[in-house]
RNA sequence: GUCUCCUUCGUCUAGUGGUUAGGACACCGGGUUUUCAUCCCGGCAACGGGGGUUCAAUUCCCCCAGGAGAUACCA
């Protein structure tokens, strides 16, 4: 039987590493089996519900260079893949478990709910959740709350005894009291819509799913999801409970940590590929010293059988590196097109650039390249192209063991050579300052820092040469007077 | 509170009944270099604790501790 596996985002909020990781992991499970990976959505909570989490869940996996087989853009056999399009038919399951018996329905109030809980905790009750204060009412009593307009919702009837077992590929038999599992959870709400748990059910039956890959925060519901599956009496699938991502602190990941959704990332100035390696690398790892992996790669190499149990921090500082790594195996032209948005974005670059404004970014690439981590670095490395840097304090342009004297002197010397900028390779120009620093006593570096600093306004820049070609040499002559003329 | 899952360097991990417990990031040194970065070399650093089983346990079993997750008319 071939694989189908499926991605049932909610569009409640903006895709985050935790649901992105679960969705690579099925991508690259399907795709190493030769079968199908689905897209379904999962709108059922219509509180929460908005379009643009949705137009964020189609951009994000388009920037990573995810495709599905099937979803609600795509179509597919076994559609619709939007749940609120599938609405009569978990209707119509809630009925048959309640004409069998295995559901009924519940009248009680959100206040009475919610006062009871508020009583559990209060007390440290053993006994957590709802009391199945309606699970045995008379037909007198239901026709009365029918009567006072209530709207009931539909629960599903835990077993009072016994157990429930299921088998998951990772974490081997998991075992559970039914007398543990959450009394009698809601499977329709008073809205009229499913919760989860059921439609999870119903469409992955319908869907053909044949292996289900959720995040172990999913592992209590499911004994819950195997008894629904009992009452159907359908086959359920394949269970893996996948390990957790975790912030620093070892707490599940969450916004205080830094950065979770892929749009920060993605506007942050990271490369897809990177985001796809290190993301994969959170509880799972090929072997001892493999880690560099791209999309195709890990079409072919996932297994199940290398995922880890236990959860994984995010570590934003190996992410990084890896960027730099990518950014660094990116063919110029590629990184140009890349880092353009981000120097449009400042309002440095026209779009499309002027030819000038090209000329400038071909010159750029060779000298950013190996100094980027993120690709919104070359925002601040380049800023000295195209703005005043006179704002620098002057003690900057002085080196250290120098003083006020010896750098203007400095200055002074230096300005001759860089004057001849446009006639000279930078290897000449660096034998002339390698001479001048025989000559002066000064330092090799003491020579050019002051240069450096009235050039590009900073005591850290790409090398000094070549960023004066990219500025202009009449422009940097014009910095270097103005810093001897602020001693 | 209750239930469940998890436990190798700070972090991600590899690994085996007998290994100097390996790699990567981070960090710290050193080298290359016009600063920075890149790159190269080196260093630091781990089997949570206690019982067993065994000639031998990081590895197998049990207990404990710690961490996490779930306990919603959210998924």
């Amino acid at each position: 039987m071939s694989v189908r596996v499926r991605y049932a985002p909610s569009p409640t909020g903006l895709q985050h590493i935790g649901g992105v990781r679960t969705a690579l992991f099925n991508y690259f499970f399907a795709k190493s089996q030769g079968g199908e990976f689905i897209l379904r959505i999962e709108d059922t909570d219509r509180e929460r519900y908005s379009d643009e989490s949705l137009q964020d869940l189609y951009d994000t996996f388009k920037w990573l260079g995810i495709e599905w087989d099937e979803g609600p853009d795509k179509g597919g056999e076994y559609g619709p893949y939007v749940q609120s399009e599938r609405f009569g038919l978990y209707t119509k399951y809630a009925e048959q478990l309640i004409s069998e018996g295995k559901a009924y329905k519940c009248y009680c109030s959100s206040e009475r709910l919610d006062a009871l809980r508020a009583e559990q905790q209060k007390d440290k009750k053993s006994q957590q959740g709802y009391d199945r204060h309606c699970r045995d009412l008379t037909d007198e009593q239901r026709a009365e709350f029918e009567a006072q307009g209530v709207k009931p919702v539909i629960r599903f009837k835990i077993p009072l005894d016994g157990k429930t077992v299921f088998h998951d590929v990772l974490l081997g038999d998991v075992k559970r009291k039914n007398t543990d599992i959450s009394p009698d959870p809601i499977l329709i709400k008073s809205d009229g819509f499913p919760t989860y748990h059921l439609a999870n059910i119903i469409d992955d039956h319908y869907m053909k799913i044949t292996h289900i890959m959720r995040a172990q925060e999913w592992l209590p519901s499911g004994p819950l999801h195997i008894l629904l599956y009992q009452a159907f009496e359908w086959e359920p699938p394949i269970y893996c409970h996948l390990p957790m991502v975790m912030g620093k602190d070892g707490q599940k990941l969450s916004k205080r940590h830094g950065s979770t959704s892929l749009k920060d990332f993605i506007s942050g100035g990271y490369l897809p590929e990177a985001i796809i390696n290190y993301i994969s690398l959170i509880g799972w790892a090929y072997d001892d010293s493999r880690e560099f992996f791209e999309k195709a790669d890990l079409e072919k190499l996932f297994e199940l059988e290398k995922l880890n149990k236990a959860p994984g921090v995010f570590d934003y500082k190996k992410l990084d590196w890896f960027n730099g790594q990518y950014i660094r195996k990116l063919t110029d032209d590629a990184l140009k097109e890349k880092i353009i948005p981000y120097l449009a974005d400042t309002g440095n670059l026209e779009t499309p650039p002027t030819s000038a404004q090209d000329k400038m970014l071909d010159g750029m690439i060779p000298i950013i390249k190996e100094r980027l981590k993120l690709l919104s670095d070359v925002v601040p490395m380049t800023a000295f192209l195209f703005s005043d840097i006179s704002g620098y304090d002057v003690a900057d342009l002085i080196p250290k063991k120098q003083d006020e004297a010896g750098t203007k002197k400095i200055l002074e010397i230096g300005r001759p050579i860089i004057a001849q900028l446009n006639e000279q390779s930078d290897e000449e120009l660096e034998e002339k300052f390698k001479a001048l620093s025989e000559e002066s006593g000064f330092k090799l570096g003491d020579l050019l820092s002051p240069l450096r600093v009235a050039v590009t306004g900073s005591r850290v820049s790409p090398p000094l040469f070549a960023s004066i070609r990219l500025l202009g040499l009449e422009a940097a002559l014009e910095r270097i007077d103005a810093a001897i003329a602020r001693f």
